[in-house]
Parts: structure tokens; C-alpha cells; sequence
DNA sequence: ATTGTCCCAGACCGACCAGTCTGTTTAGTA
DNA sequence: TACTAAACAGACTGGTCGGTCTGGGACAAT
């Protein structure tokens, strides 16, 4: 049982209640309860609500870069990978981790707080891994050539964009992905080489 | 002094404290500092926090629906219109309505409550603007014949998904202004008839 | 056995907050 | 003027929530 272990254990129990009902709808004592832990021992591991947060944001971040990574490098084609992402994206859809971002944003009247939310989320490999993702395709000829900065935000944005639709509509998942589909092809249409 | 006046001078106060600090983030009294008004008044006029939330969003909404209207009907080609939501867009950037409403939605823990807030958004007529304008480009043939409704999500996933990524980033606007450029470019390069 | 430290349990506290209640003013009517 | 009801004002309440505090069990070291 290394160090971190419990911290773990806890910060797992908080993600729980947060994907559930957000950051705002779920009191420490709600993360007593999922975490079978007292609330002595969740404030002796962190020293508030918001470092729980933040810590369990940068995992999830590394995590997210890393299988981000993993789909988009290798030797596959630029449509390829987007594929792969695409599915990648639609099995992990109901988990409205930008949501609870927004939310933990929004609500977030310290500012040394955003400053850290801003930095946790800067430092995050997910625009760079978008932007080689990109020039690599430029390079390779398969996309035109255009702003590979841009574009990764455009990507970025798109997915977000998806994410965040399905999560207040909550429609039949079909309807959806033929949304998710239809997007990629337009956007795909927008970047190859003719 | 009609009737709504007051019922609206409240919700515009509470807009502005919401779009500052987020529905969870401000209090009721906050909206009495904000509107002058004292807590019996308010709660004359309303029955509870969310019925402000709910009125105010309905009234927004409407709004968005008109200028959407606006922006995306006559005579103008499909490319036009769309450079003209997007300015459109740019200038009302900074308000995170979206944010606010995942947020609401994420911590509103009664089911009627968000039952009222899904008839809302699927009483907007945003889809329906956007379908219709699509369709009218691929009758034009300006656009190549594709699913419009789908096509309608997407282009709602992608300014939905600018704005927040502008809302969590927050650099400068000359960066942003080149990535909602960037996206516009993409969508028509991938929906225009070649 | 005793001391000390790590790790936790859970009672407790002060702040805050949505909503209520009582009283008062204002506007309309007769 | 007298009456009524709408439209407030603002003190108050019950409950919740983030965070603290005290105590204690486990376990190693002396």
C-alpha cells in the first residue's frame, strides 16, 4: 500500500460524486459517505474540498493526454487516428468532465484558486498533442496545409462542442453519434488535400 | 409600469450576478443587492432561485432565438450569414451562458426541476434556425446535399464549444478570433459544393 | 512499558443561505 | 375618507456545509 493509495481512494470516491452531481451538489460529507472514510481522514490527505479537485483534475488530465496520445501518433492514417479518437470519445461521453470544469470555474471566487485551475489546465499536453497530430497530416500531405494551432483548437472545440450538446440533450445515443460522424466528415472535408 | 417590468428589472440583476459569479455562486441576496429590490419583493415575484434561473433563461433564449433569426434568414448567400453570426458571436463572447447552464443543470438535484429546464432548451428554436438554414444552402447548392439536422448540431457544437474554450482560456481575443476563423473556414471548406 | 508519530474518527462550530413571516407602504376603488 | 389588496421591506429561521478540534487506535522506536 504505497503513499498516495488513500489519496487515491478518496479522490476516486469525490470524482464519483462529482461526475454525479457536479462539483457544487456534493458536500464533503457526500464524499464521507462514498469514500467510507471519516472526515478527519479526507482533510488529513487534503486541506480542502477545491484541492481534492485540482488533484483529482490533474490526473485525469495526464490520464486523458496519455490515451490522447495513444490514439493520435503512430504509423495509422490522420483519418485513421480521428476515427479511433471518435470511438475513444463516444465510450467516455457520459462522463461531463468539461462540465464540472465550467462549473468549478464559474463558482470559483478566489483567485488564487483560478490560478491554479489555469495552470493545471495549461499545462496539459492536449492542444500540443492536437497540434503535432496535425502538422504531422500537413506533412504527410494528407491534410491542406493550413494553421495547425488553429485547427487543434478547432478540433478541441468540436469535441467539447459534441460533449457538451449530448449532455444537456441526453437523446437517444444513435441520433448522437450520427452527429459525432457527421462532424468529424465535415471537418475531415475541410482538411484533406483534394 | 406594466406588469413584468419589475419581475424583469429583478431577473436582469440576477443575470448579471449570475453571469459573474454562476448560478451557485451567487446568492439570493446578492440578486437583492443587485436589484435594489429587498427579499420580500423578489420572493412576490418569485417562488424560488431556479424559478429566476428558468425565467431568465426562457427570456434569453427567446432572445437568442430572434437574433439568431436575424442573422441567418434573407437574402444574403450561406457564406455571408455565417460571418455574420460569427461577429455576432464574437461580441457576445464573454458571457458564459452555456457554462451556466451546465452548471444549473449539473447541480439541480430535483428531477422536476430539470424537467422544466429540458422543455426550455428543446422549446428553443435554435436547431430549427440552424436546420432551415442549411437546408435553404443545399437547396441553393450552395452546400453539398447532407443530412441537415445533423449538420445543424455540428455547427451548434462548434460555436458552443469556442465559447467555452474562449470562457476556460481566456488568452487574448486576436488568438480566439483566429481560431472561430479557422473553424468557419473548416465548416464551409467541408460543407460547400466544390 | 512508554513515548511519539502517523492516520483516522466523528462531534462540533461558525458562516452562510434559501426561504418565511410579520409588518408597512402604496395604489386603486368606492 | 375608509377600505382593500397588491407590492414591498427586512428581521428571522431551520438547515446545510466547509472546515476544525479533540481524542484515540496502530505501530514503531527506545
Amino acid at each position: 500500500m504505497d503513499k498516495d493509495s488513500k489519496k487515491d481512494l478518496i479522490a476516486d470516491a469525490a470524482l464519483a460524486c462529482f461526475l454525479s452531481t457536479g462539483y457544487g451538489g456534493t458536500s464533503v460529507d457526500d464524499i464521507v459517505k462514498a469514500s467510507g472514510m471519516s472526515k478527519g481522514g479526507i482533510y488529513w490527505h487534503f486541506k480542502s474540498k477545491e484541492e481534492i479537485f485540482l488533484y483529482l483534475l490533474q490526473k485525469w488530465l495526464n490520464e486523458t493526454d496519455k490515451t490522447l496520445q495513444a490514439q493520435l501518433t503512430g504509423n495509422k492514417t490522420a483519418v485513421e487516428k480521428l476515427a479511433s479518437l471518435k470511438e475513444q470519445f463516444l465510450e467516455k461521453i457520459n462522463e461531463p468532465v468539461s462540465a464540472i470544469i465550467y462549473e468549478f470555474h464559474l463558482q470559483a471566487k478566489d483567485e488564487a484558486v483560478l490560478k491554479k485551475l489555469r495552470a493545471l489546465l495549461n499545462n496539459s499536453k492536449r492542444k500540443a498533442i492536437f497540434k503535432d497530430y496535425i502538422l504531422l497530416a500537413i506533412q504527410k500531405g494528407e491534410f491542406r496545409p493550413l494553421d495547425a494551432e488553429a485547427a487543434a483548437d478547432v478540433l478541441i472545440s468540436i469535441f467539447e462542442g459534441l460533449g457538451l450538446q449530448w449532455f444537456i440533450q441526453q437523446k437517444d445515443k444513435k441520433t448522437f453519434k450520427r452527429t459525432a460522424n457527421m462532424a468529424l466528415d465535415i471537418f475531415l472535408n475541410g482538411v484533406l488535400t483534394k
